[in-house]
DNA sequence: ACCTGAACACCGTTCAAGT
DNA sequence: ACCTGAACACCGTTCAAGT
């Protein structure tokens, strides 16, 4: 890459950040690009969809939370590792209001630029769960797709101004959804 | 209403209906206009936002689970009654896809057209709530507000395809949340 | 190799002009 | 009283032309 291309990828993903923290997911491209400074197709150049820019805004903490569902793994009561880790993940989804939205949509569209990040992020929390049933008392039945559109559910509830100051409440109340199963 | 407004305005619901079955809450206005075979203008001026247009299509139906809720209260168990409601309103706020988005964003807009049939929803949800708390295990924390938040994060769970087909398990595991009190 | 302005086909909103 | 076409300021996408 050019010198010059380089600076603007750079200051593309500065300026996105601003932007779209506080607008939102849906942000106007042409807003970013002009807040950049930068002309709009180049801004189509370095990111041919929304997803490719939201993809390498989300990468790096993206990465962060997969590590981190290895590393609750050594928790030793498996049904808190689980809920912990949904917390930071639920926290996570909320970075950039409507980017859980999209992030559900990557997940049944294997063309998207957030797909694979997705399907990360889904198999981190698999893991999790797998421990939470064998070990501890979450639901038998529930999948780590399951796990992940809780996720989504909660990060939704955060993004409408009605619920958001309920949503930490309504996160306790579904990890007691997810832990009720009975041991046998 | 003159004749001719009376029926462009029927015209109006009934192409509404189809268009936005088919493509969304957030279905372009100017194609309902077109499809209606009436002007842009004319759309706006019997329905002057996008959540006057739903108010309409929605209101016979929001009647409906509201007078339900009221027979609902006639089911011996609280709890029952409670969840047999919850999945009622679940598949309402489904009929439009995006629809309960646009709900969620009604009730902290007081001048939204959709604010009050959102308000009535509520509190008829609130007090089937208020019973199951009372004389069944619903959980004593909980609000009418808090209900309608499960009620919209079900909804989004059931507008994304990679979700869609497990709404139904995941609204008995938030149901158990729901349920989980503890008798004193 | 990289960037840009302009064109294209859309969108919601508004309003002067028609019947 | 009611309707309409056109204008306005937007949007994402594409592409020929510039350096």
């Amino acid at each position: 890459m050019r010198s010059d291309a380089k600076e603007n990828y750079q200051h593309i993903l500065v300026t996105a950040h601003a932007v779209i923290s506080e607008q939102g997911a849906d942000a106007s491209m042409r807003d970013i690009s002009r807040k950049a400074g930068v002309g709009l197709a180049t801004l189509f150049r370095h990111f041919p969809t929304r997803e490719a820019l939201l993809e390498a805004l989300l990468r790096s903490k993206l990465e962060e939370l997969t590590r981190k569902a290895d590393s609750f793994e050594t928790i030793d009561s498996p049904n808190e590792a689980l809920v912990s880790w949904l917390r930071e993940a639920v926290i996570f989804v909320r970075v950039y209001s409507g980017a859980v939205t999209m992030m559900a949509a990557a997940l049944s569209d294997p063309t998207s630029a957030l797909h694979a990040s997705c399907e990360n992020l889904r198999s981190a929390g698999t893991r999790l769960l797998q421990r939470a049933q064998a070990k501890g008392s979450a639901e038998k039945y529930m999948t780590g797709s399951d796990l992940f559109a809780l996720i989504g559910a909660l990060g939704w509830l955060g993004d409408q101004d009605a619920f958001a100051p309920r949503s930490d409440y309504l996160l306790e109340l579904i990890a007691r959804g997810i832990l009720s199963s009975q041991p046998e």
